[in-house]
DNA sequence: GCGGAGCGTTAAGGATCCGTTAGGACCGCT
DNA sequence: AGCGGTCCTAACGGATCCTTAACGCTCCGC
């Protein structure tokens, strides 16, 4: 596991983090350590703005101060959590323990006393991110004859197309055949060497056996192609590997 | 919100507790501080002991002492993650600026330093727990011949198929039996492998025996299904796992 | 033309997996 | 102690799947 967040595939995936304090030390300490680590940074140096930053940018997580000039924290913690479930981590001075202990209750996630170390908050951050990841979300890929559901393994039959079959049918596939799918969905459109399938599926002593591809590509082109002789989405690259089109 | 955490309707539901420290001090003050509280508390004083008791009790959270005498801290949190989500607070001297990076990122929900406030660590329990309720889903689902509310973990005949039940008769259900019919509920229409369902119902020492899930599946399909022999709703899916079917 | 390589197709044997049943162990209760 | 209920374990027939081999086909280079 890499020691720091997941940067994303392309950039695409940031982080976005709101830090609400009114100490410009610690709000350009932490802007520019979070910045470093890919983290995208919006503050507001007040409660009132920061719920207002909350609703109008929807972070990924919040860092809160308690000891804000406008009012209490545990105030801001219930103005959040009237309505979403943005994990929050507090921060506030040392020795405060029923100010913690009021703020965790109040729906608080996390709590970190100042002084803090930046590498503790920086992994108490992940964790908090990490626990509101509601899933890997689910990947479902739709051709005009069939549908692949890869969180719920299944394939349903979209236009009923090889004799009529009711169109929301599922499909029966075998374990292996499953396998085979789901690695060319997976790399949808791009070409699949033989060699990297019988690795995944069969183990690399299996690198040479192209016959159980043949065999395997053939029972999926007939339960899935609506003419199987002439594959629309499970193609043949000749000597080099398959692809599935969308 | 009260401060307490919720003891339940009728007491039924306990939150329960395992706590994992060789010291036998930190062990009696937890002990004594939480069953006066109302939770179910279960102790290890190792690692080793402490999956195991994992595995067996199923804990909603565990309280864990980096400092074992057997192993690594973070190997037990690994252990732990390797199969489930259980919410995980760690426990540890103060000033191991690493050591807390370290079990935070290996899959830790929280870190609380020795000594620490009692106040405090209730605190983040119940913090630990709230975060780990999935939600108030939708803890009813409703076929043509019965009907499963999670909620109050009961089920009833709908159109009293086999040998004219009456509607609305509670159908009785062993605990083992209830377990496997709510994983597959819950992940409606998705596939459940058959290694989940062992480790999820008898802990991740029983991955290989199959056997247990094809005898409380026929008693499952017995007791539901309207022609146990032609399962409509609880499907096998050779090789892979099980599927319920709304 | 001719032969080989790569691919598609089919079928059969053997291995694996599943449904079903039954009996004994273990527990809580009367 | 007796009893009902639940759980674990083993065994067996039957269904399903994997492996393997064989054959026809097309596309090349020779």
């Amino acid at each position: 596991m890499p020691p720091d967040h997941d940067p994303g595939l392309g950039g695409a995936i940031v982080t976005r983090v709101l830090v609400v304090d009114d100490e410009p030390s610690i709000l350009r300490a932490l802007r520019i350590n979070l910045s470093a680590r890919e983290y995208d940074v919006t503050t507001a140096v007040d409660g009132t703005t920061g719920l207002a930053a909350v609703a109008r940018d929807r972070p990924d997580v919040i860092i809160l101060d308690l000891g804000l000039p406008d009012m209490d924290g545990t105030e801001v913690i219930h103005g959040v959590r009237g309505w979403t479930s943005i994990p929050i981590i507090v921060l506030s001075a040392w020795g405060q323990e029923s100010q913690k202990v009021a703020a965790l209750d109040a729906g608080a996630d996390d709590y970190v006393t100042k002084p803090f170390g930046m590498d503790e908050l920086l992994a108490r951050l992940r964790a908090a991110v990490r626990r509101a990841a509601p899933a890997p979300d689910e990947p479902v890929v739709v051709t005009a004859d069939f549908t692949v559901d890869l969180a719920a393994k299944q394939v349903v039959r979209s236009g009923g197309s090889p004799a009529g079959a009711p169109a929301g049918a599922p499909v029966r596939l075998t374990p292996t055949e499953w396998q085979l799918l789901e690695i060319l969905v997976r790399n949808s459109g791009r070409l699949v060497s033989q060699k990297q399938l019988l690795r995944e599926i069969w183990g690399p002593s299996y690198e040479t056996e192209s016959n159980y591809l043949r065999v395997y590509l053939a029972q999926l082109r007939r339960k899935l192609e609506p003419e199987p002789s002439r594959p629309r989405y499970l193609l043949t690259e000749p000597g080099m590997g398959y692809r599935f089109r969308p």
